[in-house]
RNA sequence: UCGGAGCACCA
């Protein structure tokens, strides 16, 4: 059985479904009995790619073989829902979850918080992160960028910063998402100066954000007309020996061009040249 | 053996 699962699994991460599939007919061609496990790993690799509807089919399968169902599956098939925004049928699988009695831990808390985010419905969102905390679950950083997703999308950004301060009082660890984050809420504020204080806070690790997160964050420097700072985050990118890619340079040109400084225009171009870049 | 958020340009 545990053999069986993790094939299953591996198959599931590589995207090959088919193989997934025939190797749980097989199993049950050889009696061997899914568990809650292997049902669970069949409803998450459908859900990566996106096959929600067979999501859902092993869910019924597995009810209708009596099969227990555990938190975990409760929780991917609330993501199962959730994504397709099928938002009424995952409060359904919560109040099911609930009705057997099954805890719903951290991790279920924050899928449900992610479906009302993707549902647009910061308020209950933030309902349910205050009824974990009124199950004394304390919130980490994972559940708390959930919720600050909830609250941009909402048009909430002072809710996000006074979740940052709630944070900082934790002595939770400010990670890259929470960043990112804080900084799309001091966009929509026009808050600059937070922003700029924030990346100041994060430049030590610059190194350790991805290619997609610098980009980001020199995307929203040259947006805030924050030419400098811009040029100096990217010579720092530089510096620390990161590669730059040809999408980086279409920020900055972009944003040099954007702002009429076309002198530092011709020089990123002569700089993308001198390192053999072609333009786009 | 299984479950959670976030990541630019272009499209």
């Amino acid at each position: 059985l545990v053999a069986y699962n993790a094939a299953i699994g591996s198959y599931m991460n590589v995207g090959e479904y088919d193989k997934a599939l025939a190797l749980y007919e097989s199993m049950k061609e050889k009696k061997i009995k899914p568990d809650s496990i292997t049902y669970n790993v069949l409803m998450t690799g459908c859900c990566k790619m996106s096959k929600y509807d067979e999501a859902i089919g092993f869910l019924d399968e597995m009810t209708n073989s009596k099969v227990p169902v555990s938190k975990e599956v409760y929780s991917s098939a609330i993501s199962a829902y959730s994504k397709q925004g099928r938002i009424a049928e995952a409060e359904s699988m919560y109040a099911q979850m609930k009705a057997a009695r099954c805890q719903p831990d951290i991790i279920t808390y924050t899928k449900l918080i992610h479906a009302y985010s993707i549902a647009e419905k910061w308020e209950k969102a933030y309902a349910i992160f205050e009824e974990m905390m009124a199950n004394d679950i304390e919130p980490d950083v994972v559940s708390c960028s959930a919720l600050m997703r909830a609250f941009n999308k909402g048009n909430q950004p002072a809710k996000v910063l006074s979740l940052l301060e709630y944070m900082k009082d934790k002595n939770l660890p400010i990670s890259d998402a929470i960043c990112f984050e804080v900084i799309s809420a001091c966009s929509l504020l026009r808050d600059w100066r937070t922003a700029i204080e924030l990346i100041k806070v994060m430049e030590p690790s610059f190194h350790k954000l991805s290619t997609g997160q610098l980009n980001h964050l020199l995307h929203f420097l040259g947006k805030s007309g924050k030419m400098e700072t811009m040029m100096k985050v990217f010579l720092k990118m530089v510096a620390s020996g990161a590669e730059i890619s040809q999408p980086t340079y279409s920020v900055l040109l972009k944003n040099l061009l954007a702002s009429g400084n076309w002198r530092k225009y011709i020089e990123v171009l002569q700089w993308m040249e001198d390192t053999g870049i072609q333009p786009s």
